[in-house]
DNA sequence: ACTCTTTTTCAGCTTCATTTCAGCCTTGCC
DNA sequence: GGCAAGGCTGAAATGAAGCTGAAAAAGAGT
């Protein structure tokens, strides 16, 4: 995740950058708004943080100037001034959240990550070894190989990714799959299984679902 | 632009609803929390307005449920604590903007516009593939070629293209487009994919409606 | 009142996810 | 080895889900 700070108060950046590099971000720093706009409008940061008083440009002709290009890059603005006026200015002007100075550094984070959530296409998928399910797609994805998964393999597949390393009954992934008062039976679980079994390995996938007798099934992945 | 108001003084969300409404919003209000996490769940508005404080469920949990569920809809929390500790904990719990009462109606509407503007809200067109829908005139264009999209069809066209990789189920889509309370049937939806099939044919798109047996629909893009 | 478009309804048809089943393989015990 | 229980699998059957074309109904425009 790319973030660039405009702040032309040199120590407040360093100390932005500090803190979001603790916190495994990539930042950059432009101490004034002419040379920002063009570092902001190349498109390839994931957020830009932007202080309002600077020489030169200030942040809200900066937004705007960002926007302008059809560059829609989230834009936190932080700035002293907390003026109702300013506030909706900067909202108008295009910034996507409003924080004024002194700020707190949690508060700080947890804007960042509402606004990177949105950003980053809320992809929510659940992963073991080399293999993800997409939950949004119903779709097993590794690498650039994926398969879409049907209703019934899904639900399954799902489960047992969410139990982990523990040992799944069958009698548990009946109930909870197909309703613990369906008339399905044992081997309904056997044959979806054996399409899951075949479409991770079609993907090159190195989860095995392993059957442990008596007991149920398990996740393991090959390979370390 | 369907929006929807949890807030358990009625005087404010009514007079919340009056100022949206005139501003050209689809709006509803929902009086307590309970109630307010099952309408909010059904995906199908485009910014949730949350109080914090309300009876049976306040509005951190609410949040908490929504996201929990994979529904992306915007969160914006309207709110008498104006503490820090509050704002922090609503921004985690999934909200993604934090307005304290008592709120100017101008900085209201700047925020709402802020998050509709990343919803799609304010861009003119959404493309996908070879092909852009016009929302100015609804009219899918594909190169030179184009065609025009009736009021439903135009509806359905929409919501798939911004559910991008995700499934759209039937039900989310006939409460989407026709209301939740209208008398339409799922037969409706695959009528109207029908037709969109058709068009989107017509014009020569690498667009493709396809279905997921049991779970809904899907955009893909033919030939990489 | 008429024409044209959009939306709804419906019945018959197709398709494919799910179920069923029979036979085979594996494991572990005597 | 022989046997039994548990697990696996390929193929066929099934039925619900999805599709479609045509016609009725509802609106919109003239």
């Amino acid at each position: 995740m790319k973030i660039l700070v405009i702040e032309d108060e040199k120590p407040l950046a360093d100390s932005i950058r500090a803190l979001l590099e603790k916190r495994g971000f990539d930042v950059e720093c432009i101490y004034d708004g002419v040379n920002g706009a063009e570092y902001a409008q190349l498109g390839i940061y994931d957020l830009l943080i932007l202080d309002v008083m600077m020489p030169g440009m200030d942040g809200f002709q900066l937004a705007k100037s960002v926007r302008a290009r059809r560059c829609a890059t989230p834009i936190l603005m932080l700035t002293a001034r907390s003026g109702l006026e300013d506030r909706i200015q900067g909202l108008n002007a295009g910034a996507d959240y409003y924080l004024t100075k002194p700020f707190d550094t949690r508060e700080l984070l947890a804007c960042i990550n509402a606004l990177l959530r949105r950003q980053g296409g809320q992809v929510d998928e659940l992963t073991l070894g080399n293999t993800a399910l997409e939950l949004g797609s119903c779709t097993l994805v590794c690498g650039a190989q994926s398969v879409r998964l049907s209703a019934k393999e899904f639900d399954v597949m799902r489960f047992l990714l969410q139990a982990r390393d523990s040992i799944s009954p069958k009698e548990t992934i009946l109930a909870k799959v197909w309703g613990y008062d369906s008339n399905a039976v044992e081997n309904h679980v056997e044959v979806y299984v054996g399409f899951l079994r075949k479409k991770l390995h079609s993907i090159g996938s190195n989860i095995r679902i392993e059957a442990v007798r008596r007991l149920g099934y398990r996740l393991e992945t090959d390979g370390g």
